[in-house]
DNA sequence: ATATTATTGTACCATTATGATACAATATCC
DNA sequence: GGATATTGTATCATAATGGTACAATAATAT
C-alpha cells in the first residue's frame, strides 16, 4: 500500500487534488465494553485530528475515503459509510494549515492552497480495535484510540464531526445491523449484546435482548462454545447473510413509528 | 432577491465559486394526496434537472443551499435538510455542461471550468405545492412539479439523488416530524393523515393513526371546523412547538428497535 | 321537524411486542 | 459430587398495535 509522502511533497501537490474538498473518517473502535475513536497527532505538534485527506481529481469519493483511511492509518478492508458533509464557514483551515506547516519549519505564503477553505465529507466505520493495528503515516507523530466519553479537544470542527457520527451510528445500529461486520465470523449472544450496549451507551436486559435477536431470524445457531469458563457453554451464532439481506430489504423493518 | 444572471455571465464567473462543489435541492411538493418533485428545464433544451447551483467562496454550504433554491425557483423561507453527498466518478459534467452551453450557442473550450467534475451536496425539503409559486430563473426554460411515482429521466445522476432523498424523507418522517412545517397553522387529523399517507406511499388505519398522534402529546386541540360538509365536524389541531421540541429531544423517541 | 348521509371520536377486543422475574440446564473448578 | 457462574427458555404483567363497532353530529333532503 502506498502511504503518505512527506510534508513538503504534500504542500506542492495541489494539482493532484480536487479543490475545496476533503474527507474525514471517524473510526469507532469497539472492544471490552469500550467505544473509542481513532485519532492522529500531527508531527511536532500535539494537535489531535481525525484521519482525513484529499480526493484525487479522478477518484470516486467513496474510494477516496477508503484510500485515505488506508494511507493514514494502515487500516484496509473496512466498510465506511458516509454520514454528513461539513461546510460551515469558519471551519477554514488557514490558521490550522499554517500551524502544522509552521511546526515543521515551513512558512506558508499568504495564499497557499493548503490554507484555503475545505468542505469535508464525513465517513464512519466500526471496528474491533483489538484486532486492528493502526500505524501513523509520515505526516503524523502518533496514532491512538481515545474513549468517546472523554474526548480531548480536537482540531477544527472535528469534535462536532465525531458527535454527528456517533448520533448516526446509534440511529442506524439496528436498521443496518452495522454491528455485524465487526464481530468475528461466529460469536455468542453475549458478544452481540456487549456490542449493542457499548454503542448505545446503556445496559440491555439479557433475556429480552436474546429473544429480540432470535426473533429477527437472521442468526444461524451453530455448535456450543466451550471456553473453559465454569458455567454453561453458550451457543455460537453466525450472521446469515442471505436472511440479513432480506431483512434489510423489507420496508416494514424500517424504524418508523407509524405502522398501520 | 437576486436572481441568476445569464448564461454568458455565469460561464465567466469561475472566480466566485468554491471549485468542484455544487448543491442540488430536492423539493418535494405535497398536495391533495400527491407527492411531487420540483424540476427545471434548461433554456432551449428539454433537459430536466433539480434546482442546483454553486457555493460562493465565502459562504456556509447550508446558506448556499437556501440561496440557490431562492435564486433558481423563487422559493424562500424553506427548511432544507442535507441528506447525502454525491461524489461518484462519471457524474462528470463534461458532456452535460457542453450540451447546455451548446444549446445556447456557446462552444466551451476544452478545459473550461464548467466542464470539470463536481461533487454535489444534496438537500431536501417538503412544501405544500399549492401554496408555493415557483418561477424559473434566466437559465431555465420552465419549472414544474413532477409526480415522484412516474419521474421522467433526469440529467446526470439526478434520478438517484431524488430516490435517496425520498428514502431519507420516509425514514425521518416521524423521527423529525418533518411533516408539520407544511401543514397550515391549524389542521385536522385527516389533513395530517393524508400527509403521512402520501409521503409513506401507503394507507394508514384512521382510528389507530389518530390514537398514535394523540398519544405523542404534541398536538393542541382547538375548536371544531365547520366545513359545510354533511357530517360531524372534525377538531382542528395546532402543533405545540414547545412539546414538540421536548419530544424531539427525548432520546427514547428515537426509532430504535432495541429498547430494554 | 325528521330522516338521511358522510364523517368523526372513542371504545373495545384480539394479537403482538416489551419489561421483568424465575428457574432449570450445564461446563468447569474444587 | 457439590459449588459456582452463566446460559437458554418459560412465564407473567404491561404496553403497543391491528382491527372492528358504534354512537355522535353537521349538513342535506324530505
Amino acid at each position: 500500500m502506498q502511504r503518505s509522502t512527506d510534508l513538503h511533497e504534500f504542500l506542492n501537490s495541489e494539482q493532484q487534488w480536487l479543490p475545496s474538498l476533503s474527507v474525514d473518517c471517524v473510526i469507532f473502535g469497539f472492544h471490552e465494553n469500550e467505544l473509542k475513536v481513532l485519532l492522529l497527532t500531527f508531527r511536532r505538534t500535539d494537535l489531535l485530528a481525525l484521519p482525513g485527506g484529499l480526493v484525487h481529481r479522478q477518484e470516486d469519493v467513496d474510494d477516496a475515503a477508503k484510500r485515505i483511511l488506508a494511507e493514514r492509518t494502515g487500516l484496509t478492508d473496512i466498510y465506511l459509510e458516509q454520514f454528513h458533509t461539513f461546510g460551515q464557514l469558519g471551519r477554514g483551515s488557514d490558521h490550522f494549515g499554517r500551524k502544522i506547516a509552521g511546526a515543521n519549519g515551513v512558512d506558508l505564503p499568504a495564499d497557499h492552497w493548503f490554507t484555503r477553505r475545505f468542505v469535508s465529507i464525513g465517513y464512519y466505520a466500526l471496528v474491533d480495535f483489538s484486532r486492528v493495528v493502526p500505524s501513523p503515516d509520515v505526516l503524523s507523530e502518533s496514532i491512538g484510540w481515545y474513549d468517546v466519553r472523554e474526548l480531548p479537544s480536537l482540531v477544527l470542527d472535528h469534535s462536532l464531526i465525531v458527535q454527528k457520527a456517533l448520533d448516526t451510528l446509534r440511529l442506524m445500529l439496528d436498521h443496518r445491523l452495522v454491528g455485524f461486520n465487526l464481530l468475528p465470523e461466529t460469536f455468542t449472544m453475549g458478544d452481540l449484546q456487549r456490542l449493542y450496549e457499548t454503542i448505545l451507551g446503556k445496559k440491555l436486559l439479557r433475556t429480552n435482548f436474546q429473544r429480540k435477536m432470535l426473533s429477527l431470524e437472521i442468526l444461524e445457531r451453530l455448535d456450543k462454545k466451550w471456553t473453559g469458563g465454569a458455567h454453561k457453554a453458550p451457543y455460537l451464532y453466525r450472521f446469515d447473510t442471505k436472511k440479513g439481506e432480506e431483512y434489510l430489504n423489507n420496508v416494514d423493518n424500517r424504524p418508523e413509528r407509524i405502522n398501520t
